[in-house]
DNA sequence: AAAACGTGGCA
DNA sequence: TTGCCAAGTTT
């Protein structure tokens, strides 16, 4: 195969340097890989790792999960980000419960049913959990083979579908390479390749780096930024700390109305911080309506608090 | 298919 | 301090 040089070289490198994670042991459950894969969705490694220990102790299976209203899911989410990847995941245990008669299912097509698991998390799990031949494409692999195969300095803004045919192009035949593939090229994107000021010094790939070979040329484009100061996304998070911490429903009044009294108990640092925004009133509206319409809260007749 | 969606660490 | 960026998914 083509780039066999490649898979040589991240094999050493992985048994060397790959870190310890907990849902690499050789005894941690599908589950407790699928729960990592949700929650690794955007985040860092550093921000997942004591989460998922809470949460596999208290829901060591799907079933365990999805007994619980939602909204301990996202409760328990905590600050992790992105709330309703909790709400996906309990959803996901749920369709786990009442279609894979609580198993995880070991299929890249079923995983992919599953609320919440797009290509990537589908893979991945198939991949780590089951030992699976799938192409895993996360951004840290799109970097890696856009620099050394493709002699960029970035990969593209949206998955293409040269990259695709590429990272299937060098998946190795044997499933279990294939695996070792998916896991080394990963991490070596997380550790060495980064997406800026990369070590290169300490890469196993630097001799057959295209993009070093070629000078590492500035990126083609220019990456836009997230913003957030000011956003209905800043608004939204705000608000679900509020509901996160309050012991209560929280009126509605209350958290529209910068000037309410009687905040929520417990409650009362969030909802300062929300009212420091200064949003004004259509736009807490918005926020609010989002997170209703989302499911991430419901409104009773008591005010707004998380799914119970 | 572009845009929305959280949060915090680091330079 | 501001902006970048992190194991993506959904509509």
């Amino acid at each position: 195969m083509k780039h066999d040089n490649l898979h040589q070289l991240l094999d050493t490198w992985f048994a060397a340097h790959a870190r310890d994670l907990p849902w690499r042991s050789p005894d941690c459950t599908p589950w407790g890989i699928m729960v990592s894969e949700f929650m690794l969705q955007q985040t860092p490694v550093a921000r997942v790792l004591p989460l998922w220990q809470e949460w596999l102790q208290r829901w060591p299976r799907p079933a365990d999960l999805a007994a619980e209203p939602s909204g301990e899911a996202v409760r328990s989410w905590g600050r992790l980000g992105y709330p309703r990847r909790a709400l996906r995941l309990h959803a996901a245990a749920a369709a786990i419960v009442s279609e894979h008669d609580g198993e995880v299912p070991d299929s890249f097509d079923e995983l992919l049913r599953l609320p919440g698991a797009g290509n990537y998390t589908a893979a991945a799990i198939a991949s780590f959990a089951f030992g699976k031949r799938e192409t895993v494409v996360d951004t840290n692999i799109r970097r890696v083979q856009a620099r050394a195969i493709r002699g960029r300095a970035l990969p593209e803004p949206a998955l293409t579908a040269a990259e695709s045919e590429l990272a299937r192009d060098l998946l190795p035949s044997d499933p279990a390479a294939a695996v070792r593939w998916n896991a080394s090229t990963m991490e070596l994107g997380a550790l060495v390749c980064t997406a800026k000021a990369p070590k290169c010094g300490q890469c196993p790939l630097l001799g057959s780096c295209r993009w070093v070979a070629e000078g590492r040329p500035e990126p083609h484009y220019q990456p836009k930024g997230q913003s957030w100061h000011g956003t209905d996304r800043q608004v939204r998070g705000a608000l679900m700390a509020v509901l996160r911490v309050s012991d209560v429903p929280v009126p509605s009044g209350v958290l529209l109305d910068p000037a309410a009294e009687h905040p929520a108990a417990g409650a009362g640092t969030a909802l300062r911080k929300l009212h420091s925004l200064q949003a004004d009133a259509s736009q807490l509206e918005r926020a609010l309506n989002g997170l209703l319409q989302d499911r991430l809260a419901e409104q009773t007749a008591d005010g707004v608090q998380l799914p119970g």
